[in-house]
DNA sequence: TTGAAAAAAGCTGTTTTTACCCTATGCAAA
DNA sequence: TTTGCATAGGGTAAAAACAGCTTTTTTCAA
């Protein structure tokens, strides 16, 4: 009899990719997926009929809730349950935004399947799973000595709605009509939010923000 | 006995998306996975150790050689091959862009494993597969009378180099030193992407060839 | 091979939009 | 009261957008 096979969850808002990846798991004989949903609300739900998991991988784009927020809920109401966080993209600010909400390791979908179960198992068994893509980044991040760089960043509403209308064709004029504020308003916006991101240009904030998955286009 | 098998192969650079989706629609029993491959030069020389499939799963993102390519590449060597868009992205021109190049149908990464397996089996039967999404942007392609917009933009070298440095903080000038040529050439590229793809800012432009997968970030 | 045509690269402007200052008001919470 | 905030303003400099034109390079057929 080999080791008791680990419980997981997949949380990711792609139902193809959830589907086909829970079979491919579930063919490995050491994965048993207990449940999948559409994303973090979903999951709540699920939890409740469902018995606890012990890794759940975790998507960070999603509708309604995303995986940050949801991994935040999670080391909130079951700290016990490890997050890998699964996503497409390797910068910066994702990685330490997940890290930071509470998961334990992070993998690319572009990952190989062998090296996603030795993560999954590996998480199970240590609560973390940090492969060279989280070590540098780790590393990089003490070494700058601006440790809390790349958190993920607070935006209020109208700033999330002011950056969504700046990745267009419109003027900052056109969208303060949209917005129905004074352009010296959206002004401020523009600055706060390049501050925040350290860019020095619309175009920069726009590739910026599509980078930490803030917004969609 | 049931109806043959559908042969498929499947060509995405995601290996977990491409593997998981492998083993889901082998489940079915009604499709048969003879390989998948990389991207598009992977899968020629695949080709070529393999029977030939009856339906090809294409994404459009990849590196080397694109789904577009690639689809094209298909339609001229081995046009019995029916190809099926498979792409994360619902937006007008790479689903016109993927039709146009030889897809006989699009569906998206968000769909259901059994729509996808209906839609697999139909492009096997009838070399072509219509749902709504794709019937939509065709009857507005005829609608709207200019039938051939919103085609694949050709771009040539400089101006796809130029486009990749416009996604980022860079000034035009930095841009220009970064290519060794002359602000005004460079204000010559720029014009005329801004025709290409009908916007009127550097940001429109960013978001256009985001939307088209003409560049990634 | 040559020279006409086409394409690519470069230049001079002007206008509009962006980016970056600093200040001020109203309002609500501490 | 004070603090913090969202809002709104004026002014300036830089960058981007747009237009019209010249030179260089490439291409290809006579």
């Amino acid at each position: 009899m080999q080791t008791p096979k680990v419980n997981i969850a997949i949380v990711d808002d792609h139902t193809l990719f959830r589907q086909g990846l829970a079979h491919l798991l579930t063919e490995s004989n050491e994965i048993n997926v207990l449940f999948d949903a559409d994303n973090g609300a979903d999951m709540i739900k699920k939890l409740c009929d469902n018995a606890l998991p012990d890794v759940i991988l975790m998507d960070i784009t999603m509708p309604i809730m995303d995986g940050y927020e949801t991994t935040r809920w999670l080391k909130e109401n079951h700290p016990q349950v490890n997050v890998l966080a699964l996503s497409m993209f390797e910068e910066d600010k994702p990685i330490i935004g997940m890290l930071k909400s509470g998961a334990g390791g992070y993998m690319l979908k572009q990952s190989k399947a062998a090296d996603l179960v030795s993560a999954i198992k590996g998480i199970a068994a240590q609560s973390f799973y940090i492969n060279e893509l989280v070590s540098g980044k780790l590393l990089r991040n003490i070494q700058n000595n601006h440790p809390v760089k790349n958190t993920p960043i607070g935006l209020n509403n109208n700033e999330l709605k002011f950056l969504e209308l700046c990745c267009s064709d419109l003027t900052y004029k056109q969208i303060a009509d949209m917005m129905n504020l004074s352009p010296h308003t959206i002004d401020n916006y523009r600055e706060a939010l390049f501050q925040k991101f350290e860019v020095k240009s619309r175009t920069g904030l726009v590739i910026s923000a599509l980078k930490n998955e803030l917004i969609k286009i």
